[in-house]
RNA sequence: GGGCCGUUGGCUCAAUCGGCAGAGCAGGGGACUCUUAAUCCCAAGGCUAUAGGUUCGAUUCCUAUACGGCCCA
């Protein structure tokens, strides 16, 4: 039986059985109290000699031991669900002692690398994965409940698209074809609403070949969903309303802290607009992409590959700490978004900005198919297959991403984003590996 | 890519101005029949991340490298 079943349907005398990891041991002699510990929770054993079977073997446990014991309930004096051990028997015996959880692992390096440990001894650890679990079976529900039909499409893509990112590179020995891992799932996605799949989302790993940060790591994990017959300002409404239920399914409420400040994620979200957010962060107007280059450089601000999107992250981003849909993105820098109809140098786009932090993005999709072979012969990578899936017709679509880490960061108050991925990409150590692999 | 910081036993941490590298816990041996960070006694555990340098002498100062963390581009 699992340990939080005993703990709930206690009562004195129950004969029982349990499974699970010493985490604390204290022999005396003629009687030793223990706790072990399952995913559930954790129950103290009491042995002693004149009740328990090979009770020298017991004395010689050790910490970190995997153990199967049978004995009946009782209370202790201090009132402790306590198990009177009739008998036990090893299951593992780890080679290697466990560190003691009251001190825990606090190298942030041994955590990362060896994770089993940090979540077997750091407990708000495994709490944390928990919580990311929970989010996402959460968002799941919600998208599934409005009718969203959850699909998965390649991860290996012949042509990277669906983002400005450079991709990881692979091969395909039998095809002599040469792959990357997916940047972005965002036109296969569309290509299913062009085949009638009117709502569609996926949940998965995406893979962008850069560096690594407290907000970046190589693999990451990515929601995109895509509404046939809407556009981005339903998908406003579907953004606003997906966080704030999942902050109150999983966290009780949609106040929540972060780093120092109180967010309210409960919806309707403030809206601003880009170029006029950008004019009032540095104080000088600024309408379009020549200006952010003008200022970059009035700024003296080097090696900037896109002065845009340099004055957005560093100047309107940080001061943005309520949830806020940045809106109107040149659409030169949304190669498939669609314009504005009273504006063709605009986008039906948004990005999601909560805590300083970009959250998602999301836009109109464009759907001509002539103007999205232009933006891809702009861009300089040409996905004929997808603008010939648009030569079929694409009904008007609304499309949304958002970064599961990153809202997993916000919801658990984790300002890297190492501490909610468990296996976050590091060198490997010369001791990890023997040999070429 | 740049800057700053860190790396001492399995874990958590000390080590004054450059002067014998220490403790707690874990692990081993022993005592102890209601403990819970159990307690008490004993023994063991280290090429101070790596490679160089300065010095009579380096955990400490210098240089480089590796890995990690934080900040900036």
């Amino acid at each position: 039986m699992q340990i939080k079943e005993l703990l709930d349907g206690f009562f004195e005398g129950k004969g029982v059985k349990a499974k699970g990891r010493l985490v604390s041991f204290r022999p005396h002699g003629g009687s030793a109290f223990g706790h072990i510990k399952d995913g559930t929770g954790k129950i103290q054993i009491y042995g002693k000699v004149d009740k328990l079977k090979s009770f020298a073997e017991f004395s010689y446990l050790t910490l970190g031991d995997i153990i199967s014991v049978e004995g009946e309930l009782f209370l202790t004096r201090t009132s402790e669900k306590t198990i009177f051990l009739y008998s036990f028997s090893i299951l593992t015996k780890p080679q290697n002692p466990i560190p003691k959880e009251w001190y825990g692992i606090r190298d942030v390096e041994i955590r990362h690398r060896k994770r089993y440990l940090d979540l077997l001894v750091n407990e708000e650890v495994k709490e944390r994965f928990e919580k990311r679990s929970k989010i996402i079976s959460c968002l799941r529900r919600l998208l599934d409940e409005k009718g969203y039909l959850e699909v998965e499409t390649p991860m290996m893509h012949a042509i990277a698209q669906g983002a400005e990112a450079e991709p990881f590179l692979t091969f395909h020995n039998a095809l002599d074809l040469n792959l990357c891992l997916r940047i972005a799932p965002e036109l296969y996605l569309k290509r299913l609403v062009v085949g009638g799949l009117d709502r569609v989302y996926e949940i998965g790993k995406t893979f962008r070949n850069e560096g690594i940060s407290t907000v970046h790591n190589p693999e990451f994990t990515i929601l995109e969903a895509y509404l046939a017959y809407g556009d981005y300002n339903d998908m406003m409404e579907l953004a606003s309303w997906l966080i704030s239920s999942v902050a109150k399914e999983v966290l009780g409420e949609t106040k929540i802290t972060y780093n120092n400040n109180v967010i309210d994620l409960a919806p309707p979200w403030k809206k601003a607009s880009v170029f006029p957010a950008i004019s009032e962060a540095i104080g000088e107007e600024v309408k379009n992409l020549e200006d952010c280059a003008r200022v970059c450089e009035k700024l003296n601000i080097k090696e900037i590959e896109d002065p845009f999107k340099t004055l957005v992250d560093r100047f309107v981003q940080p001061n943005l700490i309520q949830p806020t849909f940045l809106i109107d993105f040149p659409a030169e820098l949304s190669p498939l978004a669609k314009k504005r109809s009273d504006d063709a140098n605009i986008a039906e786009r948004f990005e999601i900005i909560i805590a300083g932090h970009e959250l998602g993005n999301a836009y109109s999709e464009l759907s001509d198919p002539d103007e999205q072979l232009e933006n891809f012969q702009k861009q300089g990578r040409v996905d004929r297959d997808y603008v010939s899936a648009l030569s079929y017709g694409l009904p008007p679509t609304g499309g949304l991403g958002i970064g599961i880490d990153r809202l997993v960061m916000l919801l658990t108050n984790q300002t890297s984003i190492r501490e909610v991925i468990l296996f976050p990409l590091l060198k490997p150590k010369d001791e990890d590996s023997e040999g070429d692999i």
